[in-house]
DNA sequence: AACTCCTCCAACCGCAATTCG
DNA sequence: CCGAATTGCGGTTGGAGGAGT
């Protein structure tokens, strides 16, 4: 139809940012808002698509970014988020407030992810592993060895019958209002999900 | 001191969901 | 109501920096 498709214009950027492109999307953003990501780099000077400001935007400039090192509460929360809600990053996120879905699922794959291998259980399902379905033994001790704090062993879990019970964080209200994803009772509403976390997100902001 | 391997983070890619003409 | 365009999400990759040999 009359509309242009997204990103197939000839030259756009790609790779790292630049400064000046950085100022020209959050110059542009405090300007005009969020939004219209179709027309924004156009708009704002920018030789990039749409989804690349947009990333941009949403994982590196926004100002209510915390950065920086993950919180044991933090650690915790993403934990038992991920055992209830899987590899839902975004609905994740909301529940951390300036934290990026991007964030946290790297934050998941370098740290978590080896924190809970490390102490036996499988990050997937967040039960106890099958020690002898041990895929790469180097890899394996390896992970062990880097990131495993003392506490580590019994940080976010108590045993595998819990896997599936509404945590109970030490000073952290979880306030779920969302179901776990092992409960098919309805179809997939799933945009209508991220709301509902988004709205209960300030609540513990 | 130089080289190799490993880790981490930012960004890209493709797909699915939603919106709009 | 249908189909195309746009947005958003999750998985994956590439490169920079650091640690170890």
């Amino acid at each position: 139809m009359g509309r242009s498709p997204c990103c197939e214009k000839a030259h756009t950027n790609k790779g790292a940012w630049t400064k000046e492109e950085d100022q020209r999307l959050v110059a542009y953003i405090k300007a005009h808002g969020e939004g219209c990501w179709r027309s924004l780099p156009n708009a704002a000077g920018l030789l990039r698509c749409g989804k690349s400001c947009r990333l941009r935007w949403i994982n590196y400039l926004r100002p209510d970014l915390k950065r920086g090192n993950f919180t044991e509460e933090e650690d915790k929360l993403i934990i038992k988020l991920h055992q209830l809600l899987g590899n839902k990053w975004s609905l994740i996120a909301g529940r951390l407030p300036g934290r990026t879905d991007n964030e946290i699922k790297n934050y998941w794959n370098t740290h978590i992810k080896r924190k809970l291998l490390a102490s036996g259980l499988d990050p997937k399902t967040h039960r106890p592993l099958n020690t002898t379905a041990t895929p790469s033994a180097r890899h394996q001790e390896h992970l062990a060895h880097s990131s495993c704090s003392p506490e580590t062993s019994g940080a976010g879990h108590s045993s595998d019958d819990d896997s599936a019970s509404v945590p109970h964080l030490g000073g952290i209200d979880l306030n779920l209002s969302l179901r776990p994803p092992s409960q098919p009772s309805s179809p997939p509403p799933p945009r209508q999900e991220a709301e509902a976390t988004s709205s209960a997100t300030a609540a513990d902001a």
